[in-house]
RNA sequence: GGAGGGAUAGCGAAGUUGGCCGUAACGCGCUCGUCUCGAAAACGAGUUACCGGUUAAUAACCGGUACGUGGGUUCAAAUCCCACUCCCUCCGCCA
């Protein structure tokens, strides 16, 4: 949620940035609703203090005995008026609260303006793409033919977007998740994190993927819960409601965790093999950072989630979105895209943003120096990375004529010694 | 699922015959001061957040709101009533 004074004091501003996002909110528009809230707002104050004053009145007159029933008709008239306007008074704070929570975050100034991925840049890349001598299959054909990927059977029991792994597949992800949680907690300061895999709706407008996106979520159909669609979630709602001590930021917690999303908006886009999944599993890094520092941790929280492609010696470039290709909640972002030789492109593999104090203002997560003012913390959210769309990169990128596929050295001691993926 | 207990500031905790009890007793922490070469200890003082008005001001001032959440009763609710959430203890069931 952005601050509702820089709307108030900055509305051009603001107009400016929402434009930018490739948003239509009116800051004109919702100017007017909070004009409306505070008139109401002045309106029944003063008439509550009258009620104040004058109850404290009857208090004293039936001390010292005297008759109260004059005043307390008068004032039972006083109190459902006041009662009439609070009610007025809670939807036009409704209204207002209802629009700050669907406007996106403010972009940072060193995020490049534009409207769509055209305006992306790059910031960085590693690796060479490897001269193939025969044709690269893609990761899905070659994980079916190797017999580790079943989209099949998983859409017998579930659905489309459903994979079953089997035998070097799913020892391939699992060692994929030990390996980025032993980097992330013994090279990068990460503490590994077990969390629910439900959260409550209060967490989910707390990150921002509610009220705006709510159909790309699985919600029970009993109870307020959700199916994280990110670690994001609970990893940033850790903090929820709390008052860091700013002597201990930043704080820096990973977590690897099932992933489910509806992709009710992107039915028929990227369904090659493991890319868009309805579940798939992922290593979440998250950040509390003092707002002073937050920029710094972006670059650092970006580093470490690519140097993963690089222990894994996977080619991969990294890309500034533009203001008009962030998520809901960043001020900033790094897209890390990963080469993909069946298709001769990189495609998407982390998102490392930095959300500065928008999420925080949402979870209430504040930060306070000794002796000092509480302000929001930042909050910074990276994949490090998803198990299934590296495990597809794995596959293409270390693929033999043979059919078979080579394992990246790094990951080998993970594979009980297994080297080589044998063609059937 | 059943029975009982609980939720009050950064933390602990007092306050339930409704009314100067919310800038919320008391303690811890934190800030400042005294003492000290310095520190600790001791002593003294200070220290809730948010919203609205006013303002150049996120200073001062005035007002409002907040005692887990949401309702209700009342002139007036931390206090009485109803529903819900979470935590603790015990019982039952269970991986």
């Amino acid at each position: 949620m952005i601050d509702l004074k820089l709307a108030q004091k900055q509305p051009e501003f603001l107009s400016t940035a929402l434009a930018d996002r490739q948003c239509d909110l009116n800051v004109t528009d919702f100017l007017a609703l909070d004009a409306r809230r505070r008139k109401l707002l002045a309106e029944v104050e003063s008439l509550k203090n009258k009620l104040n004053t004058a109850s404290a009145d009857v208090a004293r007159q039936k001390r010292e005995g005297q008759s109260i029933t004059e005043a307390q008709t008068r004032l039972g008239e006083l109190s459902s008026t006041i009662k009439e306007l609070d009610v007025q008074t809670a939807e036009a704070n409704d209204a207002v609260e209802t629009w700050l929570l669907r406007v996106p975050n403010i972009p940072h100034s060193s995020v490049p303006v534009g409207r769509d991925e055209t305006a992306n840049t790059e910031a960085h890349r590693f690796g060479i793409p490897r001269a193939f001598d025969f044709d690269p299959k893609k990761h899905g054909e070659l994980g079916g033919a190797l017999g580790g990927l079943d989209f099949k059977r998983a859409a017998r029991m579930t659905g489309s977007r459903f994979v079953v792994t089997l035998g070097w597949a799913a020892h391939l992800e699992r060692a994929l998740v030990n390996f980025f949680l032993d980097i992330h907690t013994q090279n990068n300061g990460y503490t590994e994190t077990g969390v629910p895999y439900m959260v409550n709706r209060a967490a989910v407008i707390g990150t921002g993927q509610l009220p705006k996106f709510e159909e790309d979520l699985f919600r029970l159909r009993d109870r307020d819960y959700y199916l994280v669609p990110t670690a994001e979630v609970p990893l940033t709602n850790l903090h929820a409601a709390e008052v860091l001590d700013e002597e201990y930021l930043p704080l820096a917690y990973c977590a690897a965790t099932p992933c489910f999303r509806s992709e009710a908006g992107n039915a028929g886009k990227d369904t090659h093999g493991l890319i868009r999944m309805h579940q798939f599993t992922k290593i979440e890094l998250v950040r509390f950072a003092h707002p002073d520092d937050s920029m710094n941790q972006l670059e650092l929280m970006c580093g470490h989630a690519s140097r993963l492609l690089e222990l894994l010696g996977l080619p991969y470039r990294v890309i500034t979105l533009c203001t008009g290709d962030m998520g809901f909640s960043a001020a900033k972002t790094y897209d890390i895209e990963v080469w993909m030789p069946a298709q001769r492109t990189y495609r998407e593999i982390s998102s490392c943003s930095n959300c500065t104090d928008f999420q925080a203002r949402r979870a209430n997560i504040r930060c306070k120096p000794k002796g000092g003012k509480a302000v929001f913390a930042h909050t910074l959210n990276g994949s490090g990375l998803p198990v299934g769309r590296a495990l597809a990169a794995i596959l293409e990128n270390y693929q033999q004529k043979d059919g078979g596929v080579r394992l990246p050295k790094a990951l080998v001691p993970y594979m009980d010694g297994m080297e080589c993926i044998e063609p059937v």
